[in-house]
DNA sequence: GTGAAAGCGCTAACAG
DNA sequence: CTGTTAGCGCTTTCAC
């Protein structure tokens, strides 16, 4: 592939003026400027980004670093991510943890080792590749999880209220025995939707529930189990809280072949809102995470660090809402 | 950030040596490579990634360009891509091309201006960045649809048999007037659907149909308008071919919005196997795209490209299959 | 087995 | 306004 140095022979000039005139300063002769625009063309010119990168000491990419691309609320995060960096003349890439430390911290060591200019990391829990980013100069912000044990800008959801509110919900639906199937214990927004459902079990008044709470791994077969080995229970719930929509489709599945109807038969909370939530028979009623916003706001942050903004790390919560269907309606009924 | 240049100082040895030292080689003395080893430790030190790429002329990495992250069937590619390219030492940054041929050859100049190994693109239809591809000496593979024009190595799903079998399918069933909505002319997957659509209806003996056609984006709300206007006609179809599952989305919520049940008011299939396709009440009918599958055999032909396979450009077509559900039987009820 | 030194392709002082 | 030149940080001959 040409080099700069073809380049510049062809048009019958210096390197540097090929640089400058490719890179659009307006310190060159426009006769020249055209010259060497043809020559590039003619030659397929392409620069070479590694030597730009490394000559000019910085990357114009963003690195975003997700559990997993198969669920739309972390997709949903990266076209915000992608909107806001885009608009400010960086490139995204996307790398798929796979909710696996190990991929993570591959990723992020990836990521610093081609020195992009900043990371966004929705960590997968427990051993995070956070470690690994604290202490290099590369910025970086945490996305739906706290980064635990370092301290950096973080974009949170307050899902804790959300489920509280989720809980009373159901209770005021008329449902007595909610239960709740929520991610491994350590994992912040699983141990943090527990609670709120704790929280609105206690403010609706309602006991004898203690038992009636399942972890899973925050993906469709694990809840499908947990749910299972609520419903077999003596005294079973006759509500759920699923506290993502990945184990939601577990969880409807699981109904499903135990001859159950979501709504009459056992309330259904579940978070995120999917694109296909409306569309089941009844309707999943759901507490709508704000995922696009966690992307941009992310971004925003993390653009304005890379910009040499100093100042504490910051955290910023923003809030889900309940969107109430018929699943969650003990008087639904089909037709 | 640390450079080779303090950790020899530190391990009081030459770059040569770190470098050796740190990429494994044999040939270095194992108490020097220990002292290396520490000292790269204590500093923290991270090998910088462009200089070596710029170096070595090569980067690990793969770039994979999908036309949709939120669509269940580029991610399923994305997945088969990621675990075959991390098996062989690559790492994979996904970038989102919208179905915007804008950004698409945007993307496709970053990856190549990266001197990435090689790139995957899924084309987002007409104007191509395959242009920008070929010609460069960077080893490509274009998958889902072929780079119009442009011959390289291409994974595809014969889509169009599929679509025949699902239309005389539909009429096996007992439905007479099956339409058929599908992408915009001029992307092969679309045209290639639709022919399969008419195949079918002359297969089936079926005429009278050529106005129940409808084109949109591979989108949910163009298909929702187009599923509308077919229903609203005089002699509306009985039964609908969709082409993805994006726009399945659109056809249910516009038969909701109707007080259409699908399989008993009108037989439905769609492309692409969803998550959530089962949990439909009726489960949706659809035709199963190895997604997956052409994520991995597009890396592999890819890596071996890389690896200086000569020879022509291969096309490798795998096959889609019918997996009928409730959705396409006229006799389905609720309950 | 180790070090010195060249150079990957580019940009940014610095001269002119 | 243009050219010369010195590196960015690394790997890799080539000597020793």
């Amino acid at each position: 592939m040409a080099t700069i140095n073809e380049v510049a022979d062809r048009a019958g000039v210096s390197t540097a003026t090929v640089s400058r005139a490719l890179n659009g300063k307006n310190t060159v002769d426009s006769e020249l400027a055209a010259r060497v625009l043809t020559a590039a063309e003619e030659l397929g010119y392409r620069p070479n980004g590694p030597a730009r990168n490394l000559r000019r000491q910085e990357t114009p990419v963003l690195a975003l670093i997700i559990s997993d691309v198969e669920n739309p609320f972390f997709t949903a995060i990266s076209r915000g991510v992608e909107d806001v960096a885009h608009a400010a003349g960086y490139s995204v890439v996307l790398c798929n943890s796979d909710d696996d430390a190990e991929k993570e911290r591959s990723y992020v060591s990836v990521a610093l080792e081609e020195r992009v200019a900043g990371v966004l990391l929705s960590p997968t829990g427990r051993t995070s590749g956070g470690e690994l980013l604290s202490g290099t100069g590369t910025p970086f912000v945490a996305l739906d999880r706290p980064l635990p044990g370092i301290s950096g800008d973080t974009v949170l959801v307050d899902t804790g209220s959300a489920a509280r509110d989720a809980t009373k919900y159901l209770s005021e639906q008329g449902y007595r025995r909610p239960g709740c199937i929520t991610g491994p214990a350590g994992v912040p927004t699983a141990d943090e939707r527990l609670a709120g459902y704790r929280d609105g079990l206690r403010a609706a008044g309602i006991r004898g529930c203690s038992s009636l709470v399942r972890r899973s791994e925050f993906k469709a077969a694990g809840a499908g189990r947990a749910t299972r080995s609520l419903l077999e229970l003596t005294q079973p719930p006759d509500s759920l809280l699923v506290a993502n929509n990945a184990m939601a489709l577990g969880v409807l599945e699981t109904l499903r072949e135990l001859g159950l109807r979501a709504g009459s038969d056992v309330g259904l909370v579940a978070f995120d809102d999917a694109p296909w939530a409306r569309l089941l028979d009844p309707p999943l009623s759901v507490v709508a995470q704000p995922a696009y916003d966690i992307g941009t706001v992310g971004a925003q942050l993390l653009l304005s660090r890379i910009g040499n903004e100093r100042g504490e790390p910051t955290t910023t919560t923003l809030s889900a809402h309940l969107v109430p269907r018929a699943s969650s309606d003990p008087r639904w009924k089909p037709f």
